[in-house]
DNA sequence: CCAATAGGGTAAGTAACACTTACTCACAAT
DNA sequence: ATTGTGAGTAAGTGTTACTTACCCTATTGG
C-alpha cells in the first residue's frame, strides 16, 4: 500500500503496473494477490484507511461546535485542509474509483454513506431549531457544499495547483449561507 | 463512436473491449485505430460531439435572459437538463475522462475552458451591475454552482436514480443566491 | 483508357499486462 | 515427529490494446 501511494503520487491508476508496484515493495508480483483482491482492492484499502482518519479527526471538530452553521463550517474547512493535505487520497476519492460500479459495493463506499448521513442529520436539526430556513432541502443542501468542495480541490489535484483553504472555506460557506444575491 | 455509446450505457469504460467495440460496429479492430489515435481518443470524440450541442443550446438559451441571475438559472436548469437527458454523455464527462491527464490536452478540454470563461464573465458583470454583492469570489461561485449540478447527476449517472430536474434547479439556485441561513 | 493513388477495410499478428498456479521455506502447535 | 499455516517466489496463461502488412475498389490525372 506504500508503495502503490507513492507510485500514485506519479501518475494514475491505470498506468502503474503490478510489476511496477512490486519492484517497488521489494516483493513478488505473486504475493500481493495474497494480501488484495486484485489492483482496484488495493486502492480501495488504501481509500478506506485515509477515510477512516479523516472521518475521526472531523467528528471530533464538529463536537466542539455547537450550532448548525458553525458545524457545517467545520465541515467544509476540515475536508478542504484533509483533501488539500492528502492528494493522492483525493485522487483516489475524487477521480479514480467512481468509474467502476465495485466501489460502491465496498466497505470504503460504506463509509462514505455513513459520513453523508451524519451530516444530513446535522442539517435536519438545522431545520428543526430554525437556524436555516424551513423550506431547505437537506439533500440538495448536501450536495451543494460537497460539490463546492470536491470542485474547489480539482485544480489542485489535477494540475497540482494550490490554493488558499481559509479564502476558499469562507468563500464557499458565505455563499451557501448567505446567498451570493446583493 | 455510435457502438462505443452504446455499450457504454452498460458498463464502463475499461470493461469495453475493443473487440467488443469493432463486432457491435460489425467492422473489424483494427479499422478502430484508422480513425481513432486510441481507445481514450474515442471516448474523447464522443464527449467533443455531446459537449458541442450542449455549449449551442446553452449559449442561445442565455441570450434569452437579461439578468446575471436569470442567466445562471438558466445554466443550472439546462445543464441538469442535458446531464439527466444524455446519460452516456455524462457517465463520459463526470466519471471516465478526468483521471487522465490526456484529457486536459484534449480538444474537448478546451471547449469545457471556454465554457468556463463564459460563465465567469457572467458572474463579472453581475458583480459589476451590483446583482450580486460585490465581495463576492467569482471563482468559488462558480465552484459552488458546477459542483452542485455535477453532484446533484452523480446517483443518476452512478445508480441510475431519477430526480426532478426542476426541484433540484430552483433548490440549488435558492441556495446559492438566497443562502440556506434563516 | 489506363495507371497511379488513396481510402475503406481486413487477418493475423505482438508486447504488455493483470492475474493464477504450483511450489518452497520457516516455524509453531499438537 | 507430524501436521498445518502463513510468507514468499518463479514461471506461467489468457486477454487486451494496438500494429503490420496486406487487399479491394473507386476516383482522378495524364
Amino acid at each position: 500500500m506504500n508503495s502503490f501511494s507513492l507510485l500514485m503520487a506519479q501518475k494514475d491508476f491505470h498506468s502503474i503496473t503490478t510489476a511496477e508496484i512490486a519492484k517497488t515493495a521489494e516483493v513478488t508480483e505473486g504475493l500481493i494477490y495474497k494480501y488484495f483482491k486484485d489492483k482496484k482492492d488495493l486502492l480501495y484499502q488504501i481509500l478506506n484507511e485515509h477515510f477512516f482518519e479523516f472521518q475521526a479527526k472531523i467528528e471530533n471538530r464538529i463536537a466542539n461546535e455547537k450550532t448548525c452553521v458553525e458545524q457545517l463550517e467545520v465541515i467544509i474547512f476540515s475536508s478542504l485542509e484533509s483533501y488539500a493535505a492528502n492528494r493522492i487520497f483525493s485522487k483516489i476519492l475524487l477521480l479514480e474509483v467512481r468509474n467502476s460500479l465495485d466501489f460502491f459495493e465496498s466497505g470504503a463506499y460504506e463509509m462514505v454513506r455513513k459520513y453523508t448521513r451524519t451530516i444530513l442529520k446535522i442539517i435536519e436539526k438545522g431545520i428543526e431549531t430554525g437556524e436555516l430556513k424551513p423550506e431547505t432541502n437537506p439533500h440538495i443542501l448536501w450536495k451543494v457544499i460537497l460539490g463546492a468542495i470536491e470542485h474547489a480541490c480539482l485544480g489542485e489535484i489535477i494540475f497540482g495547483r494550490e490554493f488558499d483553504i481559509d479564502e476558499v472555506a469562507t468563500g464557499i460557506a458565505n455563499i451557501v449561507f448567505n446567498g451570493a444575491k446583493a
